[in-house]
DNA sequence: AGTTCTATCGGTCACTTGCCCGATAAGCGG
DNA sequence: CCGCTTATCGGGCAAGTGACCGATAGAACT
């Protein structure tokens, strides 16, 4: 009757198990938002005791800071792929078209999510502001190898990434809470990249 | 000993209660944030009993989307005066460099609270939308009264107006966990606005 | 096989939350 | 001056939270 399987005690390696919570607590993360990242329902997504998520992250501020680190880090990954041998027009267009779609939305609203509750937890703060330099860093170098190579013309690779991120940010804090944003807007970051860096206008528009 | 006055019984208007209430709660959302808003937080600072706020919003979520409506809708009329007597250009630049001064943290912080919130609590969801719209609208206006007056320039003053909204949101985003923004960052609104606008650079910089 | 370490369990505690209830008293109309 | 409405009180309940504890059982090592 009772779907308990009790006595079941599964001992794990205590890497592989940290790793299971921080995945978890990822996915929770992802749909459901930050704050609904507690002992227990990390705990019962795999079947095990609350106590055992608490004994792994004593402060589950800790267990918060680190899922939202670990979602930051892994799509950065997906969005920039450091050796690739497309040209950097073409890796940025790519950054570009993936960062505003529909599939990356659930991302966007996390780093929204982590902004808002930095503000209580200082760890997840500290976290927040490391996230937002790697962003940065990548970006920079992607725009500055597109420098080298003569396709884009800037002074400052830095502002421009970091403006680029900032429209991003706005995009998405605002389509969080309302989704009937025109078309004309959304292609602000394209844009604005295209005016930056001294583009033909459409050069960034299609992804390869 | 006690502080406690017992018996000391206040009926008021209930409007009036009901203004202390939000007006109580709106001082608490400012400084610490929507989800500090509580029954018995907003009760203790009127010094009356949690069970008085629950008679006027019988549920909470009332409260917090009725706080925020209230404040958004306050703040934009500083932001933007109706009846002035300068010119768009003035207004305008009054505009941006308030919304984006250190006095105008909290408001932008609100925001950026509210948005992410609105996620959870559907009433409230609903106001951050009325209030973006409404904002849009007066920005949009604003910018059509320059067209008319042929200061500004541009054939989509709502588009415009939106782009504008979207890079204030972006900024006071990361400004809100990450302090340490170039100001060429935090000019990237006033650029864009005399970009948009086809206005000569450092119109729109000082206060008048 | 025996020993040791510790991952995991099962349960508890104090706290906060929103919501609800009956009792009381303030103020108004008659 | 009386009676009615209802704003306000005082208290309580159930649910959920993070943190903590001693007991147990896997697994590694001798």
């Amino acid at each position: 009757m009772s779907s308990r399987v009790t006595g079941n005690r599964v001992r794990k390696a205590p890497a592989e198990r940290r790793a299971e919570i921080v995945e978890a607590a990822a996915r929770l993360a992802l749909t459901e938002g930050l704050e609904c990242i507690t002992l227990r329902r990390v705990a019962d997504m795999l079947a095990i005791r609350n106590s055992t998520v608490g004994h792994y992250f004593p402060a589950t501020e800790d267990l918060v800071a680190e899922t939202f680190g670990h979602v930051a880090e892994t799509e950065l990954s997906t969005l920039i792929s450091a050796d690739n041998e497309a040209t950097p027009t073409q890796r940025l267009a790519h950054f570009l078209s993936l960062a505003l779609s529909a599939e990356f939305h659930d991302v966007n609203r996390l780093w929204l999510n982590a902004r808002h509750l930095a503000r209580y937890r200082p760890t997840l703060r500290e976290r927040v502001i490391r996230q937002g330099d790697h962003w940065r860093e990548r970006l920079t170098s992607l725009i500055q190898s597109g420098i080298d190579t003569d396709e884009f013309h800037t002074t400052d690779a830095e502002a421009v990434a970091l403006k680029i991120l900032v429209v991003i940010d706005g995009l998405s804090a605002d389509l969080n809470a309302d989704p009937r944003f025109p078309t004309t807007v959304q292609q602000m970051a394209v844009d604005l990249a295209e005016t930056e860096l001294h583009l033909a206008p459409g050069t960034l528009r299609h992804t390869p």
